[in-house]
DNA sequence: CTCCCTTTGAAGTAC
DNA sequence: GTACTTCAAAGGGAG
């Protein structure tokens, strides 16, 4: 079954052959994600130093987690992405969800009582606390425990790639009529490849964006928040992976593409 | 219901 | 400093 829908993109993706076709990218450049770091030291946080500045409104991160008990809403982005995916040809004044103009206002910006629940914050489960009534049910101990795990987390900020994915991935769908993310994935990172240098810069830049409002949000956040949190992934598995070649990702990419088939396969009957 | 798959990049941990 | 690991999104598939 797998395997079928990944053949049924085989003639998209012959259209983006992975970068191991040697000459994608005709002019050998640094890593475009690594050229494009920001130098240290630069300033460039007025927004974080307002609100890291002393002031008596709670820290956003505090906000945030007052919304828990509301209903999770992720606010329509449809507009956002719509205005992005058909032409990337300019940045957008905004950033994705993150800087978009009422998120900026709503989610977790001290000040905004109509704060709109920020899309990176979720709770763990995703669903919903227990009422109120129910948790006089339970002694302090276990309602300050539950409380405790039941912590929203604050999800990382998107990178270039994701960003990309989130905005490309309907017109992939609609192009190959898969909907198997992984399949959908594997057409994306070879889309990516094959983006120049300038295309992907923005995606770079939007990315850069995301950071630094995620940081101006979040000051006190840290991805080590999340770290170990989701999965417990076997890592035999992952090691059985990465001992099989050996290879650092670069010269994988280069040398060591997985095939389709390979993937396809990869995957149980 | 929960995790896996699959991708790249950022950031974490371990040595 | 380098190598390795985890998590961001997504949704079908599998157990």
């Amino acid at each position: 079954m797998y395997k079928e829908t990944v053949y049924s993109a085989f003639n998209l993706l012959m259209h983006y052959p992975p970068p191991s076709g040697a000459g994608q990218h005709p002019q050998p450049q640094p890593p475009l994600h690594k050229a494009n770091q920001p130098p240290h030291g630069v300033p460039q946080l007025s927004l974080y130093e307002h609100f890291n500045s002393p002031h008596p409104t709670p820290a956003p991160a505090d906000i945030s987690q007052k919304q828990v008990h509301r209903p999770l809403q992720t606010p329509d982005l449809s507009g956002f992405y719509s205005l992005t995916s058909g032409s990337m040809g300019q940045l957008p004044h905004t950033v994705s969800w993150f800087t978009h103009p009422s998120l900026m206002l709503g989610s977790g910006v001290p000040g905004h009582p109509a704060a709109i629940p920020h899309p990176a914050i979720v709770p763990p489960s995703g669903k919903q606390e227990l009422q109120p009534f129910d948790r006089n049910l339970k002694t302090q101990a276990e309602s300050k425990a539950e409380k405790e795990a039941k912590k929203p987390t604050i999800k990382k900020p998107l990178n270039a790639f994701m960003l990309y994915m989130k905005e490309m991935r309907a017109k992939v769908i609609a192009e190959c009529t898969l909907k198997e993310s992984a399949a959908i994935n594997q057409i994306l990172g070879r889309r990516w490849h094959a983006l120049s240098r300038e295309e992907q810069a923005k995606y770079y830049e939007l990315a850069r964006k995301e950071r630094q409002l995620h940081m101006q949000l979040y000051p006190g956040w840290s991805a080590r928040d999340n770290y170990g949190k989701k999965k417990r992934r076997s890592r035999e598995k992952h090691q059985e992976s990465t001992t099989e070649t050996n290879w650092p990702r670069e010269l994988k990419d280069g040398h060591g593409q997985e095939s389709l088939s390979m993937s396809s396969s990869s995957s149980p009957a």
